[in-house]
DNA sequence: CCGAGCTGCTGAACCGGATAAGTAAAATTG
DNA sequence: CAATTTTACTTATCCGGTTCAGCAGCTCGG
């Protein structure tokens, strides 16, 4: 058995093709009464138009791409990414938007990719993550006129769009809370440097901590896996200045730092607090649950993928800050045991 | 600029569109030399292949769908999926494949999903996740004639081709190994009680735990989430028969088992031993470091993708056994402190 | 040296929808 | 009631590829 086209149910109806397509698409210039019938016998004959077909004759591709750029590795156990994705299904299959998702190895093969995407008009436009100092995918996109959502900035990003986050607020409102507390060293395990929300939240941290006073012990890079997180917490506590407090710039490598600390035979909150960039159901269920930044990246997704599809029907659309991150003190953060 | 097509390309070199088609896909038909002058071209231009006018002609979309039902909750920190499509990713990137993704509520909302993109062309096939009890999907994609690739069985897979772990051997392989340290009351956190898999680990264990005479606390059911895996392991503690050995269905609720325990006063392994069924790096990082059944879920995902495009290109193909999930024992299981 | 077979191309049909243009009949208008 | 507009269609064309049939011109065997 075939599959049924318009044609099919054209004969079936008695009627032409254009009359058919008509009376699908809810266009007038067919009567009441062979609508019905034509939708009747779409409904009982199973029909679905053919997205190609219905691209070809320049419609859209109803897709949105999104290219991610980090190693299975640390895709695999890293929260954000799966719930940012939630957050953007829930929209886009709200609106009938298919999500075409592609996970690169390196700058070149995601730039790849957009042109490919775009060229074989797979996709109406994209969804751009993890913004880089000097990210060559803004000309890119900006160059194939591929309608793009930057999920980042407000640096970095020249005039495309995008969604962001004011981390430096949620930095220096830890720092604020831990200095208050009483600590006066502060170390902070950071991403990858070359991020744009590294670099922010680097340049805020540093602020923060020379305006409060806080000599800050150190900050280490990165690259997300709690492998790393769990390397620079050993460095960090096994160092001259052991920091009383330290900063993880997400949770996978905030709980990695807890068992270290654990393993070390330090005790948390007591020897060492601990605050995680992003709050996962498991930053609550380790013991001692862990103070963590939290925003509701579902929600997150949502909106860039909101202003993508307004992007792409033509509406202007500029920067939106998403809210700040809001910081959730839980166990893993209390005044240090030894004053300075 | 408009989006160049063959025609343009055609025009350039003098030919005819025919010409330049034949000359793209390797046809035989044209010269080598005009071939050459032509790829020249395209590539000078920047030319790609409109996917809806090539999928109209016939051709594949070159696309597999994944549709997801979970919650985003329990999806967002539960490391298995976004490992799983990262493995099918890396198998269908390397062979110009793409990846549509939809999260469905419900299994309704998954079946109406293949059927649109099935009727819409939009996917050549599918892989079908997390295998329930009568599953009415099996039937939907064999109506259908959608080519699919189930992700788990073995039972429960009419004739559709499917990629499996011996979850069974897995479950017997880790109550051996408890009861051989000693352990006679062994409980088990597991997953949605209507999935085909937790029906084979559950039978598994309660086989396993008789013939070695472990009297087995209690099964708890659970929906994989962290918070359902802290309550049950809260229940089971505070239980009459509290076990001295806990097997949990994944890595998220072992690590809030581990916290609940923490949090209870309870030593581990000293008072309870721990398995996590899945490994993730945090099973590593977290202290202690959890003993744990790694399989490696990339390279499951990469197989069954493999799978799917075979099944796609008409090959034969039924079922195949993915290596068995090996238990690797850490800090988390030991001999009991306290003799039954 | 002539027909058969091959090479290298052209022209046109085709895929399944959308849509502009054309048309006959019905409804409205003056 | 004739003229005009509207309704309810049909016909034809287009989108951008693929592919089949056809057709020169060349090569080659007998």
């Amino acid at each position: 058995m075939k599959r049924p086209t318009i044609a099919d149910i054209a004969a079936l109806a008695g009627v032409s093709k254009g009359a058919v397509s008509y009376a699908l698409n809810g266009q007038r210039g067919v009567s009441e009464t062979t609508r019905r019938r034509i939708l009747a016998i779409a409904e009982e004959i199973g029909f679905n138009p053919h997205s190609a077909a219905r691209a070809l004759s320049g419609a859209a591709a109803d897709t949105i791409g999104l290219a991610l750029r980090r190693p299975a590795r640390v895709l695999g156990f890293e929260p954000f990414y799966m719930e940012l994705i939630s957050g953007v299904e829930a929209e886009l299959s709200a609106r009938g938007q298919a999500l075409m998702l592609q996970i690169v190895a390196d700058a070149d093969a995601e730039i790849d990719v957009y042109r490919r995407w775009w060229g074989e008009r797979r996709v109406d436009g994209v969804l751009v993550c993890d913004l880089r100092v000097g990210d060559p995918r803004i000309a890119v996109v900006t160059d194939l006129r591929l309608p793009a959502v930057v999920v980042g900035g407000p640096d970095g990003v020249d005039d495309v769009p995008h969604v962001w986050n004011d981390d430096a607020v949620a930095v220096i409102e830890t720092v604020e809370y831990l200095a208050a507390l009483g600590h006066r060293q502060i170390a902070r395990v950071a991403g990858l440097p070359d991020l744009w929300h590294t670099r922010i939240r680097a340049s805020a941290f540093r602020g923060a901590c020379e305006r409060l006073g806080v000599r800050h012990a150190l900050t280490v890079g990165t690259d997300y896996s709690g492998e790393e997180g769990a390397r620079a917490t050993r460095r960090l506590l096994s160092g001259e200045h052991r920091p009383t407090a330290v900063i993880y710039d997400n949770d996978v490598m905030a709980i990695a730092g807890l068992g270290v600390a654990q393993e070390m035979g330090l005790t948390v909150p007591g020897d060492l607090s601990i605050v995680a960039f992003d709050d996962s159901p498991l930053c609550r269920l380790v013991h001692p649950a862990l103070t963590a930044l939290t925003r509701d990246i579902p929600a997150y997704g949502a909106l860039a993928a909101r202003h993508l599809l307004a992007a792409i029907a033509g509406q202007p659309v500029g920067s939106v800050e998403a809210p700040t991150a809001k910081l959730v003190p839980r166990a893993s953060t209390a005044r240090p045991n030894t004053a300075t």
